[in-house]
DNA sequence: CTGCATCCGCATCGATACTG
DNA sequence: CAGTATCGATGCGGATGCAG
């Protein structure tokens, strides 16, 4: 790897750009996060639509993508305290806010594949 | 993995969706090609200019997603019969149109982490 | 100056089986 | 119903050295 050269001339500005969208990418570009987050902006779902959605999911990564978006506060999980146990997911302010991106970046990729 | 239900009712416009965004997040996912991206949107870029710009990306990897973004029709390589060798790199129209897809990843990223 | 080739570690993800 | 545990394959990306 190269030196660093602390007296060059990066552009701090710049670095900060980078900085965030790897922030957001991070954030929303695991393999399932951008599928399960679409389906959230439609409101509340359970766990099971949520799987039955998403074509080639597995239950492991369905649930380990939830975690993350959890954790990083992009969703809220709610368990209900019945027989059988359901459990709900919603996006939260934050993700909400992420609605705008998502479809942008939609949209650029259908209008762009072949 | 689960099996596929052909008679169920995924909904075949949210699967559009879902390719639209994977398509998109695959062609500027990588992990440099936003920082390479940004840059560009200032202009035409050396190699050397880029290479010293971004901090920490190694000529092998720089190299890499140059090549996959001039694949994907994002970006132009434009060669100079010059000795000592010069190349320069520049968005494609394709490319320019991911500007504000960049600027709004970049400013979601800005305002959320902590 | 502008790259390419090789090796390899590490994280990510898939498949499968099992559980509160 | 809504997960968890374990194992193994795959691939991205880093380090290093060489080349036109």
């Amino acid at each position: 790897m190269r030196k660093e050269n602390s007296t060059n001339t990066i552009n701090k500005q710049q670095m900060d750009k980078d900085c965030g969208m790897s922030y957001t990418l991070n954030t929303i570009g695991g393999r399932w996060k951008p599928a399960i987050l679409y389906r959230l902006i439609g409101g509340k779902m359970r766990y099971s639509e949520l799987r039955d959605s998403i074509p080639n999911v597995t239950e492991r990564m369905l649930v380990l993508q939830l975690r993350e978006m959890e954790k990083d506060g992009l969703i809220n999980r709610i368990v209900y305290a019945e027989v059988p146990p359901r459990v709900e997911y919603e996006l939260t302010e934050k993700g909400n806010s992420l609605k705008p991106i998502l479809k942008s970046l939609s949209e650029w990729g259908v209008k762009n594949r072949d």
